[in-house]
DNA sequence: GAGCACTGC
C-alpha cells in the first residue's frame, strides 16, 4: 500500500522541482522563470492545491496568452510544465542518439521486448497467440475471443505506446535502464497484489478480465454473461496470485538477466496457468532448465504441500541441475535436492526435486497421481528416452485424472528442438494440443560449407584432410571433429599428432589433444560433474582439437569451439526383432543432430561448420533420428505398464508406439517367465488375438516389477531363495546388468610404452579370467561365473580403483555393480522380508551345489535364450564346425572367442545376448544340462506319447507310473517350432 | 580368434 500511495500523483509532486536550467532559446519565458523565488511559491501551493482537471482546461488558454503581459499565477505553471517538457524531450534526442550508438541488433532486441511488460498486468501469452495466428493466415474465431473492453484495451495500449514516446517522456527512464529494473518492477507488483490477498479491487479486476477472456474463448459469449461472478468462479478459480521471493545474489540475478528464457516468463506462466499441460522449446544455451522451475516456485507452485518436479534424462544433469538451481536461489540443498537411482538429498523440506526420469517412473507405481507434485517438468523430452516417452504418456493421463479430484497438476514438456509434434499432434496423448511456447537460444550463427561431393569410402580420410586444412590456414579457435566410434577416434588423434608434434614455443603447427581417449572423457565427464574443470585451455601458441563421438553433441559442453567438422554419420545400435540379434552399423545421422553438431560452434563466438558431404545428402537425411522406444525391445516397459494395471498396452498412449510385433513379443516373453497371465488358448481368433495383448500380471509379475532389472534376471531374482543362492544370483544379475565390466585393452596403443603395458594388462586380465572361472562344475556357469567371481575379487579387495586397474576391470563398472547389489539386496527383502538378504563383503565362492542351483535359476530366467550345438550331422558348411542352433535363426551362432565356455563347446548353452559383428557371436553364456530343460522350461516344450523304450515303469516312492516322452523345444508360436532334441 | 555409440530404474 505504502508503494501505492508515494506512486500517487507523482508527476505533479515532480513539478515543484525549481532547478530546472533555463531554456536559452525562449527568451521571454526565460525572465518570469528566472524569478525562481515567487514561482516556487506558486508552485508549492498549486502542486497541492489546484484540481487536476481545471490546469488542463487551462492548456488551450497557454498559446493564445504567451506575449508580453505579466502572466498569471496558472500561466506560469502551465509555461513551467510546457517548458519541462521541451527540456525533457530535449533530453530524449540526446538519450536517444547515445542509445543508437549501443542499440542492440534486431535479433537481441528481439529478445529483450517482452521484458519492458513483465509484471504490468499485458497478458503477453495470448497477445502472442493472437499474432500468430494472424501470420497464419488463421483470422478465424480465436481472435475475435478478444472482444469488448478487452479488445478496447489492447488497441488504447497500442495506441499509448506511440503516444508515449511522443509525449511521456518520464517512460524512457524506465525503458532505458529496463534491463536492471525489470525484477524489481516485477516483485512490486506482485507484491502488490500479495498484500491485497483477501479482496482488493485491483485484483477482481485483474480475474475479471481473464475470466472474460476464458470465457469468450469457449463459448464466444462476451461481457453480460462474464459478469456473472459465478460462471467466473466455475472457469477461473479465484485463487490469489502469489509471489515467492527469492533473495539471489546480484551477481547471480545478473547473469539470469542474460538467459533468453526469462524474458519469455511471463508468456510462460500464464500459458502454464491456463493450462495443464504446456510445451516449451528452447535450444541448449536458452536456460530452459535452470529457469523455469525458479519461475514456477516463485509463482507458488511449490508453497502449498505440493512441490516441483523436474525430470532428467541422466543422472550427472539432475544431480548437478540441482546444485546450480540451489546456488542461483540461494537455498539450501534441503530445499532444492535431488534424486537418482542410488542417492539423494531430498528431505520432508525439500520444493524443488531434480530426478532422472526412470526414479519419476518408479514413484507413479508408488502413488499412481503423483500427489506430492504440484507440477512435473519433463526436461530434454527432444531425446526421447524410452522413460521420457513413457512419463508423457502416463502425465496425459495422470494430469486430468488430478484435475478432476480437484487437486490440480501442471505438466510442462521441454524440448531443444521444435520436433514436438509426436506431444502436440497426437490426440490420443492430449486431446487438446497443448500450447507450445518457443525460447530463443543465445546462439552465434554457425556458417555451414558443405562438401561438394560426398566421400563415401575413406571419410575419416577427409576428416583429417579438413582438420589439417583448417588448423593451417584458418584463425585461431577451437575445432571440434565428429566421429563415429572409438577407433576412429583414436587414428585420427594418431594421424594428428604425427602431422603437428607438439614442441613448446611453436606458434603456427602444434595441435593439443584433449579428449582423444575415452578414459580422458570419462575423466572429464568426472571433473564435470565436481565442478572442478572444464576443458583445460590449450598452452599458447596451440589450438585445442577434440576428437569425440556423439557424446559431444549432447551430454558435454566444450567451450571454445570455433570449427566443427562432421562426417555425418552416427555409430547406432541395431536390434533385430525377430531373432534378437544386436548389431552396430554406421548410418547417416539426422538433419536435427547434424545441426546440433553445427551449434557447438556458435557459443563463445561465430563460428564454422563443414560438413563433409554434399547439400543433397543433408536434404536426404531423415529429419529426425527415431525415438528409442520404436528400436528395442520393450519386455521392461509392458512389465512396468502391467503393474501399473495397464493391460492393454496397445492402448497405451505412446508419443511414438513401438510396433505392434515388438508389444507381441514383449508380452509372450512375459508369459514364459510367469510375469503375465497365460491368455486362453481357444475360443474366436479375434478373442484369442486380444486376450494375447491384454494378458494381467501375476503376483510372480508384480514381484520382479518391484526388481529395477530387465524381466530375464528380475525372474532369477524371484527364484533365487533356494539353497542360500540369493547373494549369488544378485551379484550376477547386478553383474549382468552393468554393461562391459572388463577394460577393452584391444585397443590401439598411443606409444611403443603404453602398447607393452597393455599387453602386460591383457596377459593379466586372460589369467584372471581364467581364475575366476573356476574349476569343475563351477566352470560350467561360464561366463557368469567370472562375473561373480570378479565381483567377489573386487568386493574383497574393498572395490578400489587400484585393484580395477590391475586386473582388467572398469572402476565405474565395478562402483555401479556394487551399488546395484545393494538396491537389489533391499528389493528382493522387501518383497520377502524372511530372507534377511545382505551384501557380504567377503563373499565365499559358491559350492558345487550351489553352482548347480545357479545354472537352473539362469536356465528358468534366459529359458528364451537356449542354443544347441550343431549336431555333426548337420553341419551343411565347415564354416558351422562349433556353431550353435537358435531356434529363431537358421543360420548358426557361436561362442564369442572371450567367452570362458570358447573351448568347452557344452552341448547346451543360454546367453544374455548375440551380438553380430564379424559372425554372430553368443555372449554371456552359461552351460545347460540336457535334461533340466523339459523340467524347468515346460512351457517352451512339446511332449509326445509315452514311449515304449525304455517302457514305463512303476515309482516306488511316488506310487505313480512313470515313462519317458520325448519332447520338442520351440519357441513362441508353433509356426516357429524347431525340434532341439 | 575378437573389433561396441550413448543412457535410465
Amino acid at each position: 500500500m505504502g508503494k501505492l500511495r508515494k506512486k500517487h500523483n507523482w508527476k505533479g509532486r515532480q513539478q515543484s522541482d525549481p532547478q530546472q536550467p533555463a531554456d536559452q532559446e525562449k527568451t521571454d519565458v526565460v525572465v518570469e522563470l528566472q524569478d525562481g523565488g515567487r514561482l516556487k511559491g506558486v508552485d508549492e501551493s498549486n502542486a497541492l492545491v489546484l484540481p487536476a482537471n481545471k490546469t488542463k482546461k487551462k492548456k488551450v488558454s497557454v498559446t493564445s496568452v504567451s506575449t508580453k503581459r505579466p502572466l498569471t499565477k496558472k500561466q506560469r505553471k502551465e509555461l513551467q510544465k510546457v517548458l519541462e517538457r521541451k527540456e525533457k524531450k530535449a533530453q530524449r534526442a540526446d538519450i536517444l542518439t547515445k542509445l543508437a550508438e549501443v542499440q542492440l541488433p534486431e535479433s537481441e532486441l528481439k529478445l529483450l521486448y517482452t521484458t519492458s511488460k513483465l509484471g504490468t498486468g499485458d497478458k503477453l501469452y495470448q497477445t502472442k497467440m493472437l499474432s500468430d495466428e494472424i501470420k497464419d493466415g488463421d483470422t478465424g474465431p480465436k481472435i475475435s475471443s478478444v472482444s469488448g473492453a478487452n479488445r478496447k484495451r489492447k488497441w488504447k495500449e497500442d495506441e499509448e505506446e506511440e503516444e508515449q514516446k511522443a509525449e511521456e517522456s518520464s517512460d524512457l527512464d524506465t525503458s532505458s535502464d529496463e534491463e536492471e529494473e525489470k525484477d524489481e518492477e516485477t516483485n512490486e507488483t506482485t507484491e502488490m497484489i500479495e498484500s491485497k490477498e483477501t479482496i482488493s479491487p485491483c485484483l477482481e479486476d485483474k480475474q475479471e478480465v481473464k475470466g472474460e477472456q476464458n470465457k469468450t474463448e469457449q463459448d464466444g459469449q462476451n461481457e453480460k454473461k462474464i459478469s456473472d461472478p459465478e460462471k467466473i468462479q466455475n472457469k477461473t478459480p479465484s485463487e490469489p496470485a502469489v509471489f515467492v521471493p527469492v533473495d539471489r545474489s546480484p551477481e547471480i540475478q545478473e547473469a539470469r538477466l542474460k538467459l533468453p528464457v526469462l524474458a519469455e516468463e511471463q508468456v510462460i506462466m500464464e500459458a502454464v496457468r491456463e493450462n495443464p499441460c504446456v510445451v516449451i522449446c528452447g535450444e541448449t544455451g536458452s536456460g530452459k532448465t535452470t529457469q523455469v522451475p525458479q519461475f514456477l516456485y516463485e509463482a507458488g507452485y511449490a508453497s502449498g504441500s505440493g512441490i516441483i518436479g523436474i525430470t532428467e534424462p541422466r543422472r550427472v544433469a539432475a544431480v548437478s541441475m540441482s546444485h546450480r538451481v540451489a546456488k542461483e536461489m540461494n537455498l539450501p540443498t534441503q530445499v532444492v535436492s535431488y534424486q537418482i537411482r542410488y542417492e539423494g538429498n531430498v528431505t520432508s523440506d525439500t520444493k524443488i526435486k531434480f530426478m532422472t526420469d526412470g526414479v519419476l517412473l518408479k514413484e507413479i507405481q508408488k502413488d499412481f497421481l503423483l500427489q506430492r507434485y504440484s507440477a512435473i517438468i519433463i526436461d530434454e523430452a527432444h531425446e526421447r528416452s524410452v522413460y521420457t516417452d513413457i512419463l508423457i504418456g502416463l502425465l496425459s493421463r495422470i494430469v486430468p485424472l488430478r484435475n478432476k479430484k480437484g487437486m490440480p497438476m501442471k505438466l510442462l514438456v521441454m524440448s531443444a528442438t521444435l520436433r514436438v509434434e509426436d506431444f502436440t499432434d497426437n490426440t490420443k496423448l492430449f486431446r487438446t494440443p497443448p500450447p507450445v511456447i518457443k525460447v530463443d537460444a543465445r546462439q552465434f550463427p554457425v556458417t555451414i560449407h558443405f562438401n561438394k561431393r560426398t566421400p563415401l569410402e575413406d571419410y575419416t580420410g577427409e576428416v583429417f584432410q579438413k582438420t589439417c586444412k583448417i588448423h593451417r590456414m584458418l584463425p585461431p579457435g577451437g575445432i571440434l571433429v565428429f566421429l563415429t566410434g572409438q577407433a576412429e577416434v583414436h587414428s585420427l588423434c594418431r594421424r594428428l599428432r604425427k602431422a603437428f608434434p607438439f614442441r613448446k614455443g611453436n606458434t603456427t603447427t602444434g595441435v593439443d589433444e584433449e579428449a582423444d581417449t575415452s578414459e580422458a572423457m570419462r575423466k572429464f565427464k568426472k571433473a564435470k560433474q565436481k565442478k572442478t574443470v572444464v576443458f583445460r585451455p590449450p598452452p599458447p601458441g596451440t589450438r585445442l582439437c577434440v576428437v569425440a563421438t556423439n557424446v559431444a553433441e549432447t551430454s558435454l559442453t566444450i567451450p571454445g569451439i570455433k570449427y566443427v567438422v562432421d562426417c555425418g554419420r552416427v555409430k547406432k545400435r541395431f536390434y533385430d526383432r525377430v531373432t534378437g540379434v544386436s548389431s552396430f552399423k554406421v548410418t547417416w545421422t539426422s538433419q536435427a543432430s547434424a545441426n546440433q553438431r553445427a551449434g557447438r560452434a556458435g557459443r563463445t563466438e561465430p563460428g564454422h561448420c563443414y560438413r563433409l558431404y554434399s547439400s543433397a545428402v543433408f536434404g536426404d537425411f531423415s529429419l529426425f533420428s527415431e525415438a528409442e522406444i520404436t528400436r528395442r525391445p520393450v519386455e521392461d516397459l509392458v512389465l512396468q505398464m502391467k503393474d501399473l494395471n495397464i493391460d492393454k498396452v496397445v492402448n497405451f498412449p505412446f508419443p511414438t508406439s513401438p510396433s505392434a510385433e515388438a508389444l507381441v513379443a514383449a508380452e509372450q516373453l512375459l508369459v514364459s517367465l510367469g510375469a503375465l497371465k497365460e491368455p486362453p488358448r481357444t475360443g474366436r481368433v479375434k478373442d484369442i488375438e486380444r486376450a494375447r495383448l491384454s494378458c494381467p500380471i501375476t503376483p510372480l509379475g508384480r514381484a520382479m516389477a518391484s526388481f529395477p532389472v530387465a524381466p530375464r534376471y528380475a525372474k532369477m531374482l524371484a527364484l533365487g531363495k533356494q539353497q542360500d543362492c540369493l547373494p549369488y544370483v544378485i551379484a550376477v544379475v547386478a553383474a549382468m546388468t552393468v554393461r562391459e565390466i572388463f577394460e577393452d585393452l584391444d585397443r590401439p596403443a598411443g606409444s611403443e610404452d603404453e602398447s607393452s603395458k597393455l599387453t602386460q594388462r591383457r596377459a593379466r586380465l586372460t589369467q584372471m579370467r581364467r581364475l575366476w572361472a573356476g574349476q569343475g562344475a563351477s566352470l560350467l556357469l561360464g561366463d557368469l561365473m567370472v562375473m561373480l567371481g570378479a565381483v567377489g575379487a573386487c568386493e574383497f579387495a574393498g572395490c578400489t580403483p587400484k585393484f580395477c586397474e590391475e586386473n582388467g576391470l572398469r572402476y565405474k563398472a565395478m562402483v555401479e555393480i556394487r551399488r546395484l547389489r545393494g538396491q537389489l539386496t533391499n528389493a528382493v527383502n522387501a518383497v520377502c522380508p524372511e530372507v534377511g538378504a545382505f551384501v557380504n563383503p567377503k563373499m565365499t565362492p559358491p559350492t558345487e551345489h550351489q553352482v548347480f542351483c545357479l545354472r537352473q535359476i539362469v536356465l528358468a530366467g534366459l529359458g528364451d535364450h537356449l542354443a544347441r550345438r550343431v549336431q555333426a550331422e548337420d553341419i551343411l558348411d565347415p564354416k558351422w564346425k562349433n556353431g550353435y542352433k537358435t531356434p529363431l535363426m537358421d543360420e548358426p551362432v557361436f561362442i564369442h572367442p572371450s567367452s570362458a565356455l570358447f573351448k568347452t563347446l557344452p552341448e547346451f548353452v543360454v546367453y544374455q545376448e548375440i551380438m553380430e559383428t564379424t559372425k554372430m557371436y553368443m555372449k554371456g553364456l552359461s552351460a545347460v544340462e540336457a535334461e533340466w530343460v523339459p523340467q524347468l522350461l515346460p512351457q517352451y516344450c512339446h511332449f509326445g506319447s509315452p514311449l515304449e523304450s525304455p517302457s514305463p515303469w512303476l515309482c516306488s516312492s511316488t506310487g505313480t507310473v512313470r515313462c519317458h516322452r520325448s519332447s520338442t523345444f520351440c519357441k513362441f508360436s508353433k509356426a516357429n517350432t524347431v525340434t532341439m532334441f
